[in-house]
DNA sequence: CCACGTCGCTAAAACGTTTTCGGAAAGTAG
DNA sequence: CTACTTTCCGAAAACGTTTTAGCGACGTGG
């Protein structure tokens, strides 16, 4: 008896388990317990069936297995800000986490967009995502979708404004504050703090963990205050000028952004400088093409978001099995250390 | 007679169209056919069960229709290269084509790592993706997936080494011509070109295009030769270096990527040259965050990268329509314009 | 020889759709 | 009143898998 006749081979179309099972010789239900390590098999029919599977190069359809299980093995990452520098890394830690196995991750983009948001946001529950990660553009707090999609979710570098909801960002008060303390163990006693657009919550937590650490040194913010502006290059060569003018005794300067920190070398070079002789710089994000190809490569603070993926992953994977957790956890910035800074003799 | 006599709510779990039907009072088909704007239903019918529908907030389960359609609705992009600044304006592109409605991105990043590739092409093919589009990291040729996938495939950026295959990438040879044609309409006529890596076969392509329409125009490279070394600012500061000694009368340089260009706008401004009075710059990439901040601000050729997302995903649609198409497609650069360059009064 | 387990396997239901086919009701023409 | 069309609707099959329930066969202890 030819197998095609049980189980004529489709062309075109992959292989199912009917046809796997005609070629072992066995039932359906036995061909799924034997693939799926069940019991109540019989080992050489195990190894049959194992063997056709091979041969036919077969592989289960997600979609059918879905199906019968209610969940999809999917989860759906939307994101404000897809070219952002900030998504990537937390996509890829989440990716890392749940192994590419068991879970596959769908992709929205939403572009900051409401009503593109609200589609993608319909085209996701509709593929029946286990989860949704939602991922800011911006590290402030953003509107919750609200509780009422029926699949868990975990907003992450960019928290929910709702309490409710869970959410994994950085911690931006400890990155400064760690920021701060690298700069103080190498023996600066001069510091100023250049940050970027004051209407950033970053922005003030970043500060915040910084003047911290100087009052308990016993410092004070050199120049007098925190010098806001924007994330820009430009803003960062700016305020180093005014600041060579305001405190001729300037040993660190701790930049809000590598973009400012780009600017800030720029300018203590262009006034005669060393750096880190007379002054260390150290910036934050690590965005390495940045920090790398800097004159001399930059000292900064890395807000760890491949871990903050990571994390959300877990968080959203524990949700899923019904164990939801809600609230707000800040993780703990790295510091990496390049040229910019070093001990004062 | 009670709805839920008929197709009791299932707590916690989305609607079906069986309660969807149910509530009003129709059967399974006729409230499938009347929310899919079939014909053979009656209007008032129709009105009823589209607000049942609406009552419930019905979704439709795209894993049941993708069984019975054999689609899933689904497209595969095997990235080698996540947090990689090609990669995402291609995603998004392609993210951009398939509107979010009836297709949606499975995402992979594959880490150039060939047995997490195959681990991530498994998974993918398993959840019956209708196609796939491999972004490569480099825009070098990268191996080929095979043709017996069972799904159509596309390559976007990086080519695919099987001319069977389909491939878009940016034309780089284009791109260099457009460079140095903008730089002789600015009247520079000591064009230097400043290179990344010679392994790169995007570095000869863009020397190829530069030197033929220097050519044209009667000139030859200036500095004696296209100088290539390695895509890193550290490399267009030498560069630069060595260039004004071997130069004097230097008037632009192209570099091969903005991240040279950056370096070969500091070491000009440190060698108290003019940008752009006395040399002008172009760079290659248009990678926003180096172009913008630079001083001057750079002029340079974007490779349009979301154009040639967009493009493979059109490419990829009618390939899964049936009508698929080989061979590689180069797509013409874009010339932005900043401050780093202007005529020669 | 009987009662009882255990083992290996299969038939069938279920998951949520779409589509095909047939049937009922109502209208129209003879 | 019959024959035929048209219009609207429902029953059932199909997509590919997992799981439940049940059925023989076989061994074992009495």
């Amino acid at each position: 008896m030819s197998v095609d006749e049980v189980a004529p081979h489709r062309r075109g179309r992959p292989p199912t388990l009917r046809e796997v099972a005609a070629m072992a010789g066995v039932s359906i239900a036995t061909a799924s317990k034997a693939l799926n390590g069940r019991q109540h098999v019989g080992s050489a029919t195990r190894q049959r069936v194992q063997s056709a599977a091979d041969a036919l190069n077969f592989s289960p359809n997600a979609l059918a297995q879905g199906m019968v299980a209610q969940r999809s093995g999917t989860v759906g990452l939307l994101t404000s800000d897809l070219v952002g520098r900030f998504s990537m890394p937390v996509l890829r830690g989440a990716e890392d986490a749940f192994g590419s196995e068991k879970m596959s991750v769908l992709l929205a983009d939403a572009r900051d967009d409401h009503i593109r948001q609200q589609h993608h946001l319909r085209a996701l529950l509709s593929r029946r995502v286990d989860g949704l990660i939602v991922v800011g553009a911006q590290p402030d707090p953003r509107p919750s979708l609200g509780q009422d999609l029926g699949v868990p979710v975990v907003y992450a570098y960019a928290p929910s404004d709702d309490p409710q909801d869970m959410s994994v960002v950085a911690d931006d008060v400890a990155g400064g504050r760690l920021a701060v303390d690298h700069l103080i163990r190498c023996g600066r006693r001069t510091i100023a703090h250049v940050t970027g657009d004051p209407t950033y919550g970053a922005s003030h937590d970043r500060a915040r963990g910084a003047v911290e650490r100087l009052t308990e040194a016993g410092l004070a913010v050199a120049g007098g205050e925190v010098m806001y502006d924007s994330w820009s290059e430009a803003w960062g060569r700016g305020a180093t000028r005014l600041l060579l003018e305001r405190e001729p005794g300037l040993d660190a300067v701790f930049a809000g952004s590598d973009q400012i920190a780009r600017g800030v070398l720029d300018a203590l070079l262009e006034a005669g400088k060393r750096v880190p002789e007379e002054v260390a710089v150290i910036g934050f994000d690590n965005w390495e093409v940045l920090a790398t190809g800097s004159r001399p490569p930059l000292t900064t603070i890395d807000p760890a978001l491949e871990n903050l993926g990571r994390v959300a992953a877990l968080r959203l994977a524990s949700a899923i099995e019904g164990r939801a957790g809600h609230g707000v956890e800040a993780y703990p910035c790295r510091l990496v250390t390049r040229s910019s800074t070093a001990p004062l003799h």
